[in-house]
DNA sequence: TTGATATTGAGACACAGTATCAATATCAAG
DNA sequence: CTTGATATTGATACTGTGTCTCAATATCAA
């Protein structure tokens, strides 16, 4: 399903409305390649004729989060940074201390590791974030 | 080296002073046996007859975690929690989504993998973290 | 004892995000 | 189409976590 019917899907079994705000969110994000955040998603929903609250910014990046239309990646100094991708597998980040740049990276060995740990601890695994700070190369 | 020494030596190095203050939050963390907070440490402190400010807590929480002494573990909604010990070695995180509990785990296997992914990428890491989200097995 | 300077406390400030609430938009039922 | 119930919005106040400022104070070497 893609994402405007995951939206569709998800108003409907909550109750809820349709919204322009809400339409006009999800095609702008559509269209960011990378992560964004919500002051970045706010002035860009702002830049041009459309125009969305502040409250409503997060609102409803919060109600994408929980349709699974987006989702929340990881945190960058206090600040919670989504994605886009209802399609995209889990990837983990390496997230360079000097220029800041976000490389993603997933290992199939680590995820499997991961479960194995779960399953000793009995501990039933719903997400994990693994996040490697360092130093790139060009940075070097 | 215990953590006075680690705090006199770099203390000495860097040319600043001893303080009460200080001392009065060294002792405070060396007893507390797990994680704490900012604001946590910050009543401990004031809950007697000792009394530090705010900001000091704030400052001094960098100094220890620059010197060594205590280490950023992770992010609990936006607030840094913090763990005193210079001797720990590194360890992961699960936490539980229901009621909150925090368990510690630590897997050279899964390290391995993190290096050899750095190796790949020519990244230098300096740090990492891992946290798994889940259910505990007292709250399934 | 003195002088240089690191440190402190109090409070203002910064920032991300949430809560409040009256006004408005949506939508199902008639 | 109109109506009524209610989900949603925008404006703005507020919260929580942490930082900055700056005058007053504590520390320490000379």
């Amino acid at each position: 399903m893609d994402s405007s019917g995951m939206l569709k899907s998800y108003i409907e079994k909550k109750g809820l409305k349709k919204t322009s705000e809400r339409a006009v969110m999800l095609e702008i994000i559509k269209k960011i390649p990378g992560h964004f955040d919500a002051e970045g998603l706010l002035s860009q929903v702002n830049r041009n004729n459309t125009k969305v609250s502040r409250a409503s910014v997060y609102r409803t990046i919060k109600l994408f989060a929980e349709a699974g239309i987006i989702k929340e990646s990881l945190l960058r100094g206090g600040r919670k940074v989504y994605e886009y991708g209802p399609e995209k597998t889990h990837h983990d980040h390496m997230i360079c201390v000097k220029c800041g740049k976000l490389f993603e990276f997933s290992d199939p060995m680590i995820e499997k590791h991961q479960e194995e740990i779960c399953r000793k601890h009995r501990f039933q695994m719903t997400g994990h974030k693994l996040e490697i700070q360092g130093i790139c190369n060009s940075c070097k």
